[in-house]
DNA sequence: CTGTATCCAGTTAGATACTG
DNA sequence: CAGTATCTAACTGGATACAG
C-alpha cells in the first residue's frame, strides 16, 4: 500500500457514531446522567440553552444508540426518567477528559483565535 | 444552590470549542496530522469522502483554534503543508481514545440500534 | 497544487401552539 | 410533565467553475 492511496483508519460508520455521541448537546446530557438519573425538565433546567425540541432529539438519539435508558413513571401527569445505560457508562471517563481538556485549554485557544483574527484582517 | 436551579458545568464557550474540535472531519484530520505533516491533497486522499470545500473549512477552523499550523512551500505551483500545533498535540491521546472507543463499541451500538428500530415499529 | 466563488438542494434549529 | 406538530429562518454541504 503506497502513500498516495492510503486511507484513514476511521470509516464512515465510526464517523457517524462519534458524530451522534459527541454532538452539541450529547456530551453535556451524558455528563449529567452519569451523576444520577434525571427527569426531562430537570435536564432542561441543567442545560438552559437547549430547546425542548433539541433535547428530545438528543435523548432519542442517545437512547437509540444504547447510551441512555428511558423509564416511564406512571404518575399523573406521567414522568419520564432518563438514566445512563451500561454502554453510555463506558464513555464516562472520555467525557470527563474532554470537559477537563476544554476547561484547561480554552484560554490558549482564545489567544490563538485572537492572533488568527488579527493577522487575517 | 438548590437542585431546581442547578446548571451545567459546561458553558457555551466550552460547547463551542468542543464543537469546533470534535466535528465531523476534525477528528480524522487531527489524527492524520498527529502522524506527520501532510499536504492538502494528501489529506484529501486519506479521507476520500471529504469535499475540497469542507476540508478547507475544517483546516481553517483548526488553524484558527491553534490546533494546526500552515506552511506555504514556495514551489511552482505552490504547496501547502499542514502540521499539528503544540495545542493540537495536547488532544492526541484523547483522539486516540475516542477512535479506540468507537472501534471497540460499534458492534454493541449496532445491536442497540437494531433493538430500538425493531421496538418502535 | 491549493484554493475561492457561486448556486442550490437539503438539513437543522428556534418559536409557537397544541396534546395525553 | 413530557412531549408532538408546524412553520420558517439559518446554516450546511455538494457540484461546478475559475484563479494565483
Amino acid at each position: 500500500m503506497d502513500e498516495t492511496t492510503e486511507v484513514g483508519r476511521l470509516g464512515a460508520e465510526h464517523r457517524e457514531l462519534l458524530g451522534q455521541v459527541l454532538d452539541k448537546w450529547s456530551l453535556e446530557v451524558l455528563d449529567r446522567l452519569c451523576e444520577r438519573p434525571r427527569r426531562f425538565n430537570e435536564l432542561r433546567r441543567a442545560i438552559p440553552e437547549v430547546t425542548q425540541k433539541s433535547l428530545t432529539a438528543t435523548l432519542r438519539r442517545l437512547e437509540r444508540n444504547g447510551m441512555v435508558e428511558r423509564d416511564i413513571v406512571s404518575t399523573r401527569p406521567v414522568g419520564v426518567e432518563y438514566r445512563i445505560a451500561p454502554l453510555g457508562k463506558t464513555l464516562q471517563d472520555l467525557i470527563d477528559a474532554l470537559l477537563q481538556w476544554s476547561a484547561a485549554r480554552l484560554p490558549e485557544v482564545q489567544r490563538a483565535r485572537d492572533r488568527f483574527d488579527a493577522a487575517e484582517g
